[in-house]
RNA sequence: GGCCCUAUCGUCUAACGGUUAGGACGUAUCCUUCUCAAGGAUAAAAUCCGGGUCCGAUUCCCGGUAGGGUCACCA
């Protein structure tokens, strides 16, 4: 696909202002998919140059986040490499430099405005029901740029861009998008127009992958790039990822959610990451279970799309548990019983949970509502629940009996659910119907009026505790 | 308001300009089954609207409509 030889180098650079969402994930999968197809290089930068909206504690968040979820990176703040630093408040160095060339060049200028002024101007123009250009004021004589006013970009030529994107195609924009913006702002940090530049050129960043909020800025940064006479990366923007409404595009404020809250809920790494991959991304044949592997080897730019996709959680719910049912008998072990109390903590459980969940969450809810209680503590029950539609109570009486002189011939060692299911069935087919037998035996066992079927739970309750609850039902039912 | 992006079943999507418009999730029904789950089968369900190009448009072009993005000393 690429024509150049040249490795190819993505980066992802979040900002650490809260945690991160499902959106910031696919942007980072994506990313890392396509240097990991082209054998090449995945750098996580931090880019904190925002101080007022940073929040604690973010940068650690999204590094176990990416871990979790299995995208590792080649280079990054928490293990170097031969860019650092990785973390832009540690290069304004880098920016500076960049910046005094621009200023040579007479293409940078200090603004001379407040705050309020440019405010005023904005809502001016907002009021105009205009577009907000700051070059429409821009001052005839500068002063001279000393670090405690914003640097902006002073535009060569005014014109309409046309470019193209590896995944969008051909994209343009007016001359409305282009402006004398911020590089540098008055407390000393560069905007994120000026420094990804800047960085990705440091760090010989050779695509750009990034959601498509970012188009129409996109001649802001052509115009650096021609300022600076710089090669730009290849651009690979990606469609947004709407809300469930299918709306608004999926933001924090609409419900995205913390990437570590589903895999908090039980939902598998793989399982996530499979699912973000297929937002925005299919590989062309009819496959929708992958493996991360499976993921980057079928990756291309060519299966990105264009338009937005919605989250879909029942799509993720039917994902997930595709890949539960993909797991080895013992990491599906290791899993499910993290989930479950020392009592329950039985071998022959697990299939009757597997069966049961789309998430390993979804444990929780069966605990809460009580619906495993029966494998540990006998269920209670009135004999009207024994009763089956309108068979004798007699009858269902002297069959359970049946039952337990049956069961009670087995031993120990036969007692599988195999063996069981023999003796039940050759009783239940003699019966008017199979109900009036099997579901007395499945009351009984389980208290419960949906459960898994009686020759499962008998197994696994044991042959002592099997006949003893058929005793306890028996003697219910012979109540008056 | 300017600029930009997008438009196929409810949802995610497939379809060199020629297909009975395919698949998946979800839904419904049936089978299997005492119940639940799992499994199997079947069904309903879509090319936003209007022009144009073409022998032929889901596909190309234009317009409309709708949705989204953006217009910060945020990224």
């Amino acid at each position: 696909m690429e024509n150049n030889n040249k490795k190819i180098v993505t980066r992802f650079a979040p900002s650490p202002t809260g945690f991160m969402h499902v959106g910031s994930v696919r942007t980072a999968l994506y990313a890392y998919l396509w240097a990991r197809k082209n054998n090449g290089t995945f750098i996580l930068r931090i880019e904190d140059t925002d101080k007022e909206r940073e929040v604690a504690g973010s940068i650690s968040h999204i590094i176990k986040s990416l871990k979790l979820l299995g995208i590792d990176w080649d280079e990054g703040p928490d293990i170097g490499g031969p860019n650092a630093p990785y973390t832009q408040s540690e290069r304004l160095g880098s920016y500076l430099k960049y910046a005094k060339i621009l200023i040579e060049k007479g293409l940078a200028y200090a603004d001379p405005y407040t705050e309020e002024e440019v405010e005023a101007f904005r809502k001016k123009a907002e009021e105009e029901k205009k577009p907000f250009l700051y070059r429409d004021h821009r001052p005839e004589n500068p002063p001279l740029w000393d670090g405690t006013k914003p640097l902006r970009l002073k535009l060569k030529e005014i014109k309409s861009y046309e470019w193209e994107d590896l995944a969008r195609g051909h994209l343009k924009a007016g001359p409305e998008a282009l402006d004398d913006f911020i590089l540098i702002k008055s407390d000393g940090f560069p905007t994120y127009n000026f420094a990804h530049i800047i960085d990705d050129l440091e760090m010989g960043i050779t695509h750009i992958v990034r959601a498509d909020e970012f188009i129409s800025s996109t001649p802001k940064f052509l115009s650096v790039y021609e300022a600076l006479e710089i090669k730009r990366p290849e651009f690979i923007t990606l469609p947004p990822i709407m809300g469930p409404d299918g709306k608004k595009k999926l933001g924090k404020r609409d419900g995205a959610k913390d990437v570590l809250e589903y895999l908090k809920d039980g939902y598998l790494p793989e399982a996530m990451i499979n699912f973000l991959a297929f937002i925005g991304w299919n590989p062309g044949d009819e496959r929708e279970v992958m493996t991360k592997e499976e993921l980057i080897n079928a990756f291309n730019i060519k299966g990105i799309h264009i338009s937005g996709g919605k989250f879909n959680e029942e799509k993720l719910d039917w994902i997930n548990k595709e890949h539960i049912k993909k797991l080895s008998q013992e990491e599906l072990k290791n899993h499910i019983f993290e989930w479950l109390p020392k009592e329950l903590q039985i071998e022959k459980i697990i299939p009757i949970i597997s069966e049961r969940i789309s998430k390993f969450g979804d444990i929780k809810d069966m605990l809460e509502k009580g619906e495993l209680d029966f494998f540990y503590k006998e269920p209670e029950y009135t004999k009207d629940k024994l009763v089956y539609k309108n068979t004798p109570i007699d009858v269902i009486s002297s069959n359970l009996q049946l039952v337990e002189n049956l069961l009670n011939d087995l031993s120990k060692l036969d007692f599988t659910k195999e063996n069981i299911k023999t003796i039940l069935m050759g009783i239940a087919d003699k019966a008017e119907s199979r109900g009036e037998v099997l579901h007395p035996v499945r009351f009984a066992l389980s208290g419960l009026d949906k459960s898994p079927d009686p020759f499962i739970l008998a197994e696994i309750l044991g042959k002592e505790e099997t006949i003893s609850r058929i005793n306890k039902a028996i003697s219910r039912l012979r109540e008056l």
